[in-house]
Parts: structure tokens; sequence; C-alpha cells
DNA sequence: TTACAGTCAATAAA
DNA sequence: TTTATTGACTGTAA
């Protein structure tokens, strides 16, 4: 197929901005964003909230209601953005009308859409909604849904930018909390005996993941399967992946069409249309998530569960892409390279229509199987990656700790490795795994850099989390703790050791009654790991020894 | 080197 | 079966 015809909307000229030269201005004068029809009737999906972090990660924090953030956040999300993409009109029959398409939201705003500049350099013609501009004090329309008011926008920036900043500087390295944090798990260390390193995961809890990577196995890291040479604890040594080689940028498939810089989409919509869009047509994740994005399930369902704000994307755009032009589609083409998926004969798949250069199977796909089949093949090191699977006391530990500070020293992190019988890069993963799905999730709505227009006044009040995930961190303040504020570090590290030994030792009581510890194991929680604030319990060290050393 | 973004893919949960 | 969760891998940027 030849490469798509720019969609130029002579409109589209008539934002003076224009260029792209000036994202600052243009964030300031107009937030006009690709937009999603906003007569869609989406799927109210739920959105992840913060408590849908690490399991139980806040389990000691208040329930916040999800909800109701979840749309006013939607609107606080996407502040001052260049434009709206818009979504072609939901396609629930044959979406005569979205072919080529552009049509669909123009009239509805204002008719004649104003196209900044084209939107999609090289999108094939009318693939690509024509983009509205939108003045930010556009009143009266279900548009606003999309386009955040001015004031509130400002606010919302300046709040989520001191905020992101304030994690950003996160906590200074606790080195204090090493030894406190020696001292305290420790005494957890017997019990880890019990409910360390369970049994599916890992034959031997010492043998948990590869300790640091070694760099210099070379800069393909991954590919390098010395790994037993990497760390002598190494023992579950998983299969290093393969580089992965996708076809997204196949510039004659439309997916690819690329979208301009300056248009901004509504990730959140677009994850609500593409999640109506499969349940519609009843699409697993799975289909949708190789055939058309050419990535794995799971990350589908993260990214249409926990889509980052657009202008907080990089690399991670190409999949929005694909999803935004996915729905340009019209429903035909759309059903079609799916359904020449689900007829899973390749035979069949080049008979069936052509779909405007829709791409073959995807790579991902293929690679992922013939992956598989490689390592089926009687090669023994084809194992599955065996996973890991945090021990219910090392997760509590490593949950609470996080609660108090999200970066913890690499000495911190060694201690708490040690104390837990996990390796160093295990610890380190966790953190990074927590600190990056703490910031995303509902509540990450701070704008792009080139969108936050000016410096802003932190806001006077709180409430960066106005979606509930906030309680997590006992209060987002504990993820801004001052070096001054290490001894409440400490106290409460030692708060969460205690917790997680009273835990462990009422686990040890049940199991001592021959007791079906899962059917206690919620009240167990409830016991042992007290609210942040109310970190529990008095403990004696010397029980909680005899409880859990075997 | 280190942190992070984007994902994979195992596996838990619904 | 399908979706959600999450530990770890890989490439990049600072």
């Amino acid at each position: 197929m030849e490469p798509p015809a720019v969609t130029s909307n002579p409109s589209s000229i008539s934002n003076s901005n224009g260029g792209r030269s000036d994202k600052r201005h243009k964030a300031q004068s107009n937030a006009d964003y690709l937009q999603i029809d906003p007569n869609s009737t989406f799927i109210s999906s739920n959105p992840r909230t913060f408590e849908d972090l690490p399991e139980n990660f806040l389990d000691t924090i208040s329930p916040q209601q999800p909800s109701q953030s979840s749309l006013n956040h939607s609107l606080a999300e996407h502040t001052s953005s260049p434009q709206l993409a818009s979504l072609a009109p939901m396609s629930i029959s044959n979406e005569s009308s979205s072919h080529y398409g552009i049509n669909s939201m123009g009239s509805q705003y204002g008719g004649s859409s104003s196209l900044d500049k084209p939107s999609f350099s090289n999108g094939p013609a009318g693939l690509l909604s024509p983009l509205h501009i939108e003045r930010r004090h556009t009143s009266g329309s279900d548009y606003n849904r999309y386009i955040k008011e001015e004031d509130n926008l400002e606010t919302h920036l300046m709040m989520s930018s001191s905020q992101q900043q304030d994690i950003d500087r996160e906590t200074p390295p606790a080195v204090s909390n090493v030894e406190l944090a020696s001292t305290m798990i420790a005494s957890i260390i017997g019990e880890q005996r019990n409910s360390s390193p369970s049994p599916r995961a890992y034959q031997s809890g010492s043998k948990f993941s590869s300790a640091i990577k070694d760099e210099s196995e070379g800069l393909d890291g991954g590919h390098t399967n010395g790994d037993g040479s990497d760390n002598p604890s190494s023992a579950h040594v998983a299969p290093k992946r393969a580089k992965r080689v996708y076809s997204t940028t196949d510039a004659s498939d439309p997916l690819n069409a690329e979208i301009d810089n300056d248009i901004y989409i509504d990730t959140r919509e677009l994850c609500k249309r593409i999640a109506y869009e499969l349940k519609q047509h009843s699409i697993p994740q799975a289909i949708f998530a190789e055939r058309i994005l050419c990535r794995s399930q799971g990350t589908l369902s993260d990214l249409l569960r926990n889509p980052k704000p657009w202008n907080k994307l990089k690399s991670g755009r190409e999949t929005f892409r694909r999803m935004f032009n996915w729905v340009q589609q019209p429903l035909q083409m759309r059903l079609g390279i799916l359904d020449m998926y689900k007829s899973g004969d390749a035979t069949e798949m080049n008979v069936l229509p052509k779909v405007a250069g829709m791409s073959p199977p995807t790579p991902a796909q293929n690679v992922r199987q013939s992956r598989r089949s490689h390592s089926d093949g009687g090669d023994q090191s084809g194992n599955k990656r065996p996973r890991l699977v945090f021990t219910d006391i090392q997760k509590r530990t490593l949950q609470a700790i996080f609660r108090e500070t999200q970066r913890p020293s690499r000495e911190m992190q060694q201690t708490i490795a040690e104390h837990l019988r996990l390796d160093l890069s295990t610890v380190a993963n966790f953190f990074m795994n927590a600190r990056r799905r703490s910031r995303s999730g509902p509540n990450n709505d701070e704008p792009a850099p080139y969108q936050q227009v000016r410096p802003i006044t932190p806001p006077p009040e709180s409430p960066p989390r106005a979606n509930g995930s906030a309680p997590r961190q006992s209060g987002g303040s504990s993820r801004r703790l001052h070096p001054t504020s290490l001894q409440h570090v400490e106290e409460s590290v030692s708060s969460v050791a205690e917790s997680a030994i009273a835990y462990s030792r009422e686990l040890a009581a049940h199991e001592e009654n021959g007791e079906d510890y899962k059917m206690e194991e919620e009240e167990g929680e409830l016991a042992a790991i007290p609210d942040d604030q109310t970190v529990g319990g008095i403990y004696d060290p010397q029980d909680e020894v005899q409880a859990v050393s075997i």
C-alpha cells in the first residue's frame, strides 16, 4: 500500500500557532486535542486505582473510592495539549460515515473542523479524524469533557507538577534505616524459612533472581546466557528474551500512520473506546494485543486500565497510536484483520481481502511463537521462565517499606534483600516497579513538560490524589520526606518490621494449629499489618522468633 | 552507572 | 477463557 495520503485539512492552518515550533505557546493558547467522539458510549471501566498496584499494597490504608474521580481525573489528566484527536464514531454497525471519515466530530463541535495542521504526516487519507481546535474556554458542549478548563487545568498542572517534583525528589536515601531495617527485619528471617520462596516459584530461597545484571557481558545484555556466571545466586536463571522485532514501523500499514507531535490523544478515552470495541465485538484482548498492537495481552490489559497521558508517553505512544489508528478504520476493516486472525488459517489470511494494507500477523506474535516452538523443541533450555512470587511476608515488608521510602538507598536495599532472602536486584526491581506503578494510574496527571507552560505555584492544599490512590503513601507526604524526616522513616520502618513480624507470628500460630491459613489470611493481614499510621501492636521479638522458627 | 519506560510473559483471579 | 497482576528483561537517556 502506498503511503497514506496526508490528511491535511485546510482548516488546520487556521490554528495560527500551527507550528510545533512553540508548543509551549500553543499549550497556553489552545487546547487542541484529538478528541474522541463524545457521543460514544463507553463501557465505564473501573479505572485502576493505586490500590491496584502491588497487591495489598495499601491494604493498610482506607480504601478510597475509585470512581468519581475517574471522570474528573480524565479531564484533569490531559491538560493543556495541542490538539485533541477525535476518534471515529463508534461503529456498531457499518460505519459508512466513518470511512475515511473524517466527519464524525467536525460538525459536532462547531462545524468545520479547524485543523491545526495535517494531523498525520503520512496517515492514510481518511483514516484520521479531523482535528478540532477548541479554545480552552469553549463551553457548552460535551467537548468540555475532554478539555479541561483552563483554570482547573492550570491548577491541576501546578499540583501535578509540584507533586511530581516531590515524588521525583523522593525520599533521600534512608541510609540510616539500614541498621534499623536490618535489625527489625532480621527477626523476620526465621519465618522466611516458613513462608519463604514459595516452592512453586523457586526451589531455594537463596536462589532467586540474578543479582545486578552483569553489564560487562555485553551490551546485548540479556542475550548472554551465561547467567550462571552473572550471579552465584541466580539459580532460577530465566532464559533471557530475545530482542523483539516488530513491524510497527511499516509505513504502509495504516496502523502505523504517524501522528503529529502537536496532536494530543486522549488516551483514556481512547482506551475506553478500545475496550468498548473489544467487548462489543467479543475480541479477546490477546487477539487485539498481538494482532493489532503487537503487544502481549498483559500489556494491553494494563494499558487499557491504566493509560498514561499522551504527553507523558515516549516510545509508548506507538502502541496508542496503533490503537488510535485502528479505531479510525471502518468497522469492516477494523474487524477484518481480526477475523483473519480468528480463522487461524494462514492460507485464508491470504484469501481475505487485504485490508488497507494491514500488516500481516504481528511479528511479535510470530516471534513469541517461534521462540516457544524453539524451546519446546526438546531443548531443555526451553523451560518457562520461572517467576518469583514474593511470599506474603516479603511482599508486605517490601510494600511497607516502600510506603515509607520509595527510594531506599542501595545499602538499605541490600539489607532488605538479605533479610528477606532476596536478591538485591529483586529488591531493586521491586522498588523500581513500585515507583513506576505508583506514579501511573488515574492520578497520573502531570502535564508534559512542554505543556506546562508556566511555573506553577504549588497547590496550597493537597489532594494530589484525587482518585483515591493517595492513601497509599500514607499521605503522599511520606514520599516527600525531608532529610529531617529520617527519624520518621526509621520509626516507620521499624513499625513495618514489627507489623510483618506480628503477621508472621500469627501465621505461624495458625500453622501450628493446623489451620488452613488461607482461610485466615485476611484476618491475619488486618491484624498484622495495621494502618500506616497505627503500626500496631506490640510484639515481642522473642515471641516472634519462637513463633516462626521451625 | 543508574533510573526509568515499555514490555513480556508467567500466573492469579474472575 | 479471558483479564489482571506483577517480577523481570531490554533499550534509552541522563
